[in-house]
DNA sequence: GTTAGCACTCAATCAAGGTGAGTGCTAACT
DNA sequence: AGTTAGCACTCACCTTGATTGAGTGCTAAC
């Protein structure tokens, strides 16, 4: 016994019925709210056909059926091979969000607010990040005696800061030369290249080795942890509204994975050159994650990188509306970064973007 | 009737067993567990004058007694008098919280991290806030063509960075230039009046009105919305393991709370110069808050603004606990930002500040 | 003033029975 | 051969009622 045609409309159905009420959907139901012009026992041996076939579980005998991952799984594949869901949400998403900030991280709050309040599921996204970011431009600025806020300026657009001390004291201009040395000698650089040849810049430059071993250090530093990078969530209170997570236990789950940013983010980020990722329920090899199907998209910005946008909710989720939202909000963040000035929006406060 | 010893004793007893069980204690517990060498008759004589009193409630008549809100009060009262408990968790937070970071906002999240672990209540530590800051400092940073990174360099130390653009193209030097003049002019001045002279400056330093005009567009936009500031929260997963929240609305509710970062802020906020605050239930005057106490306390930063740590529980929290925790978390913060860098940690690896 | 004793209350727990949504199977129908 | 009506069956869920036990308030004795 094969699917055929018939199987595959009230497959649907039931899924489409499920992803609704998320309540086991029973025979009678098909029948009645979905006219198939076929009775209920009919679709009753269709059903059992779906089950037999691994499309459908039952929770017990005398309850509906519900979809397995493997229906879900069909469901979606047929939604992206058709494809003519892309760009619904479009018009919405733009209305929604106008990145309109100075600071990225701002930027991508913003974003998984609009992604989470557009799908009512759990919205993640993160930031850019590929391949390590060069730097362009390194500037030393006199914050108080004897320190000084070393501004890297890198190709990413991502400027990374800190405070570092020295002995003694430095004169604005002093520190202006020695940015300039810096820069001269570094730009074009990785961080973990820069740190390599700092010694050797150093002896060059002179006598300012206190300095320069306090940056070094501070680019060592770096270099191992890194920045962690901020990842922006949105939606957690809405997902407790929805049925599947009455059960504490999940709720639990939930908060504490929220909680754990960089576990959550190695969830999210998405790997490989794809659009799209859509990952159900066990398919995702997350044991939490039995339960959940986790929707990812990327973006890109001017200089290569890529960033991930994701989507996580019950596996009865609703895969068009949040493939859709997830697109177009890709888009649109490839659109915001594609710039060459990397940081985001519009310095200025013209509204062009919105239209080119 | 009026409170004596014993009842208070008896009082203080309920609320120790309330706090470690949230079950309503009946009066053979105390007579038992807490040797009063008085028969359970006894106290429940002296539970009904308490309960008159207002000390106590009576969630049925068949069930034991809770604290009221009036007898925390009391509790705590009592508790911050005698002042016996500080420096009790002095060792353990300087233990946990190493305060090892560059940027001021790793350094909340750590102190709400050690926070919420040591109390196993949620908390939210606030950056430090309070008189606008006053301009030291500012520097253009070349970032690409048309193109500038602004990096305002306050006396709190406090860093605000963004792109702007500009038509045309200045060097490296002619922008380094226009900083300095734009230092000397402006340096002392908070944010909304260096805007106000912003125009003059413009003027005098002439021919660069296009990057003026967005530097004077980004600063009106700082002084209207201001950076939203980070506000660091923990713990909420560890919320979720006590009895008062298996119930889902209250769930919801800490959520949302938690979600809205900003109302969270002018919850925890303390104003005034006291040291502490400890709000019990509806005493914070915030309706979802009835069944929870916030303890706050504060820190300051060697510019002498003033940050607020805070956590938030159930009314029947630890409070001995909580206010230790606090108060050792609020002086070793005070200790690390009272130093003139302004920016936290040690830039240097020395491992001084420990043990000053 | 303290305590033992007793009647009383009431939430919580559990078992028993009823209800209804849903199934699988069979036999009749097209 | 596919479809459908009919029927017996299953099982989660709800209701009901009885039981239990923690806890109280009151009274009378110490």
């Amino acid at each position: 016994m094969a699917m055929d045609d018939r199987k595959f409309r009230i497959l649907q159905a039931i899924i489409d019925d499920y992803i609704l009420t998320a309540e086991p959907v029973g025979s009678r139901t098909i029948s009645k709210k979905y006219d198939m012009g076929l009775s209920s026992a009919t679709i009753r041996n269709e059903m059992s056909d779906l089950e037999e076939l691994g499309y459908l579980d039952q929770p017990h005998v005398s309850a509906g059926r519900v979809p397995s991952a493997k229906a879900y799984r069909l469901y979606v594949d047929q939604l992206l091979e058709q494809g003519t869901l892309r760009n619904l949400d479009e018009e919405t998403v733009r209305a929604h969000f106008t990145g309109r900030a100075h600071q990225m991280e701002d930027i991508i709050d913003q974003a998984a607010q609009v992604l989470s309040t557009m799908t009512n599921y759990l919205a993640v996204v993160l930031p850019p990040s590929g391949r390590p970011p060069v730097i362009r431009n390194i500037q030393l600025v006199p914050v108080a005696t004897g320190s000084a806020l070393v501004v890297i300026v890198t190709d990413t657009g991502i400027v990374r800061d800190t405070v570092i001390r020295y002995n003694g004291q430095l004169s604005s201009d002093t520190l202006y030369a020695i940015s300039q040395a810096l820069t001269q000698e570094l730009s074009g650089k990785t961080l973990p290249e820069a740190l390599e040849v700092l010694p050797e810049v150093s002896r060059r430059v002179g006598d300012n080795a206190d300095l320069l071993r306090s940056l070094s250090g501070f680019l060592g530093e770096r270099k191992e942890k890194g920045r962690k990078p901020h990842v922006a969530v949105g939606g957690t209170s809405r997902m407790l509204t929805l049925p599947e997570y009455s059960d504490m236990e999940r709720v639990r789950n939930l908060l504490s994975l929220v909680e754990a940013r960089d576990r959550l983010a190695s969830i999210v980020r998405q790997n490989g050159n794809v659009q799209f990722t859509v990952r159900i329920g066990p398919e995702s090899g997350i044991p939490e994650m039995e339960n959940c199907s986790i929707v990812t998209a990327t973006y890109s910005t001017y200089s290569g990188q890529q960033g991930t946008i994701g989507v996580i909710g019950p596996t009865r989720m609703q895969y068009q509306k949040v493939i859709s939202v997830l697109s177009s909000m890709g888009q649109q963040l490839t659109e915001l970064f594609g710039h060459e000035d990397g940081h985001a929006g519009p310095g200025d406060s013209s509204d062009e973007r919105r239209h080119s």
